[in-house]
DNA sequence: CTCCATTCAGACGAGGTGTCTGAGAATACT
DNA sequence: AGTATTCTCAGACACCTCGTCTGAATGGAG
């Protein structure tokens, strides 16, 4: 539930959500992953984009053995949610509502998650919707 | 209707707030509001500003006498939706519903907003949910 | 000790942002 | 008319971020 301090960049991202998919990883194993037959060079492209989120608050970093082991500590809802209020706070005075207005307006869920929100809204009944 | 071609950076969207708000101005107008007692230096940034605007297909421009009127071609909801659309394809490959559930899981959406989802849902359930 | 992989510090070019300068064209004032 | 004021355009600028990369120091493993 960390929030990230700034935006994530796109390069960033991609490093993080190789993170999402292996778990706690060196930087070689990421690397490998990102740039298959890579060069040196991408290995110390990697490293500078691990130590730019460890800035940002979105990886830690631990001693495995000689090398080091970063694992992500945000997970994708924590960036969706400071993508969200970051909108908000630029385009409506803070307020998330009009975002949910303008969502529900334009988006077509699949059954799914049609279901989910079926789910919520019993749920927002039941505890009558509150301001 | 149109749609922002790029992202709108806080200084091109402090201006198109200040057009938003005035309607259609010259520079003259928007810097007098922008920078109150502006120096001339003002006023090439506020012209540099609507330029980009321009570029990026938010504003258009119109002769009104001897000075040039702008005036935006971009509404509070077409940036939300841009916003919203980028978000969906950098955090979730492209979907916005995950990005409605987040919000009707983080906010306590009010009886108005309750509503809407319900309607949102019902229309969702004739049409059996397409994705 | 030598070799190899990892780490660290820092540079680099490209691109964007916000600001500003200078010169030119059009208008108003006297 | 001639001067002054206003607007416009083109472009420079310093700063910052992003993605990439180089070089040297470190530390085990053989």
């Amino acid at each position: 539930m960390s929030r990230p301090k700034h935006d994530v960049t796109d390069a960033e991202l991609a490093v993080l959500k190789e993170l999402w998919a292996l778990g706690p990883s060196t930087i070689r194993e990421l690397t490998d992953r990102l740039y298959p037959g890579g060069a040196t060079a991408h290995y110390a492209t990697v490293q500078k984009l691990l130590e730019r989120l460890e800035a940002k608050r979105c990886v830690k970093r631990r001693g495995r053995g000689r090398a080091n082991e970063y694992r992500a500590v945000v997970e994708v809802t924590d960036l969706i949610d400071h993508t969200l209020r970051g909108a908000a706070a630029r385009l409506c005075g803070g307020s998330l509502a009009p975002l949910l207005t303008h969502l529900v307006n334009t988006t077509q869920p699949d059954a799914a998650q049609v279901e989910e929100l079926k789910r919520l809204v019993k749920r927002l009944d039941r505890q009558g919707g509150s301001a």
